[in-house]
DNA sequence: GTGGTCTAGACCACA
DNA sequence: GTGGTCTAGACCACA
C-alpha cells in the first residue's frame, strides 16, 4: 500500500490522497492503464470514510489523472506519468517553500534550518526502504 | 509588523497567528511585559476579522504566553521567552518532519530533498538578506 | 438533559457549560468514550448560539476533557472522570469561598451564614427530593 | 477601609463596590449623612480606575442610597440604613442560592455542601475580626 | 448527520 | 481607547 494518512498535519485527508496518488504515478508504482484499489478496500485499509476516498478520486478524474473504466474501476490515464512527475515537483516545492518561509520568518538561520532538515532525514530516511529516485531536478 | 498571514496554506489563520506570536517572543521581538498591538489594529493591518485575532489571543492566554491587563491590552507573560524558544523548535520541527516524510514517501532521495531545500533557501533567504548566502541566488 | 443555564448570574454562558460538563462527568452522567449531545442539538435545547456551545467544547478539548472524533462528534476522554471529580471540588470550593468571604465581610456571623445556607438547602434540595431532607421545608 | 475587591470572582468590579457600600451602610460602618471617601482617594487605594468608582457611585445615587452634597461629596441618604439591611439580605441570599443550586446540580449532597461551608468558615472567619451582627433573619 | 473556521456586528466592563 | 462575550449565519472536511 502506497498511502499513509496523517490526520494531524493540517493537510485535508482527501488532499493527502490526491497527492499520494500523483506521487505513486510519478514514481511508476502506478502505471498508465493500471487499476487503483477499490474505494471500499482503500476505505477499510486506511480506516477512512469511503466518501472521503471518493472525493479524492473525483478530483483526480477532473484533473485527468484517473479515468473511469465502466464496471472495472478507476485506471491511471495515458500520459499521466509525466504530468505527475511535474506535479510532484510542484506540490513538494510549494510545501517545502512554505515551511522554509515560516522558519526564516521565525528567525532561524540557513544553518539552523539545514541542520533540522538533516536531522529529520536521518530519523525518517532509515524508516523507508531506499528507492532509486526518478526525481527531475528543479528547472 | 511581524505577522504575515497566508490564507491558502491549509493552516488556520488563528493558528498562524498563535505560531507567529510565539516566534516573535522567542525572537525577542516581543519581550515579557510588552503590550501586543490591539485586536482592532491587527485586524485592520492583516485584514482579518477581529474575532479570529481574538481566538488566537485567547489560546495564547490559555497557554500562559499572554496575559490580559484589564482595559489596557494583552501583554507577554514573564518567563514566556524561554518557553517560546522551546515551542518554536517543536512547531518547526514537526512541520519540517511532516514535509520531509511526504517527500521521502514520494520517492525522493536525501539528495533531491536537500537540493530543493537549498534552492528554496537561496530564493527566500535572498529576499531578506542576499549577503548572508554563500550560494548564487537562482532568481 | 443535564444542563441548566442562567444568563443572569454573572458567569459567562460558555463557562457555565464547561462547568456543567465537568460536573456531569464527575457524576458519571457522562462516562469516558460516551458522545456528547451535538452542538446543534444543545444549541436548540438551551436556546444558545451554537458558537457559544462550540467555545465551551473547544475549551474542554484544550483541557483534555473532551476529544473530537472526526465527523462523529465529541467524546469524553479516558481518565476524565477522576480529573473532573477533582475539578468539581475545586470549582465549587472557590465559588463557595468567594460567597462566604463576602458574607463575612458584610458583617454576618457564622451562625447567620449557616442559617441562610440551611434555608437555601431546604428550598432548593426540596425541589429535587423532599424526602432526603430532615428539615421541614419552609414554603 | 471597608472595600476589598476580587477581580477574579466573576462579579464586575463596579458591582462589588455597589454591594460593599450597601453592606457598610447596613453595618452602620457608614451612617446617614456621613461622607464617603472621594473617588480619587478610593481609586488610589483600590488601584481601580476612577471611572469604575464613579459608575458604582452613580448607580448608588440612582438607587437613592447616596446623595450628592454640592461641593462636599457624596453622603449616605437618610433612611438608607434600613433599606440596605434588606438589600444586604437579598443580595447575599441570591448569591448563596445560586452557589448552592450549582452544588446540588453538580450532584453534591446537603452534607457535602454543609461540610464545605463549615470548612470555608473555619478558614475565612479567623481572618476577619469578629463583629456583632446586625443581621435580620430570613422572613 | 458531525465539528471547525471565519466573517460581521452588537454590547459590556474597564482604563 | 482596551479585551470579552454573544449572536447570526456562511462554508468546509469528514462519517
Amino acid at each position: 500500500m502506497f498511502f499513509s494518512i496523517d490526520t494531524n498535519n493540517g493537510v485535508a485527508i482527501y488532499e493527502q490522497i490526491v497527492r499520494q496518488v500523483k506521487f505513486a504515478i510519478a514514481d511508476k508504482t502506478l502505471r498508465p492503464g493500471q487499476l487503483l484499489p477499490s474505494v471500499r478496500i482503500l476505505s477499510q485499509q486506511l480506516a477512512i470514510n469511503p466518501n472521503t476516498i471518493n472525493r479524492a478520486f473525483q478530483q483526480l478524474q477532473s484533473e485527468g489523472v484517473l479515468e473511469s473504466l465502466r464496471g472495472r474501476g478507476l485506471a491511471v490515464c495515458e500520459g499521466a506519468t509525466l504530468r505527475c512527475v511535474g506535479a510532484r515537483q510542484e506540490l513538494l516545492s510549494e510545501r517545502i517553500g512554505s515551511v522554509i518561509a515560516e522558519a526564516l520568518h521565525a528567525g532561524l538561520t540557513r544553518e539552523d534550518i539545514q541542520a533540522m532538515v538533516v536531522k529529520k532525514l536521518d530519523t525518517l530516511d532509515g524508516q523507508v526502504e531506499t528507492i532509486s529516485s526518478s526525481f527531475v531536478p528543479p528547472t
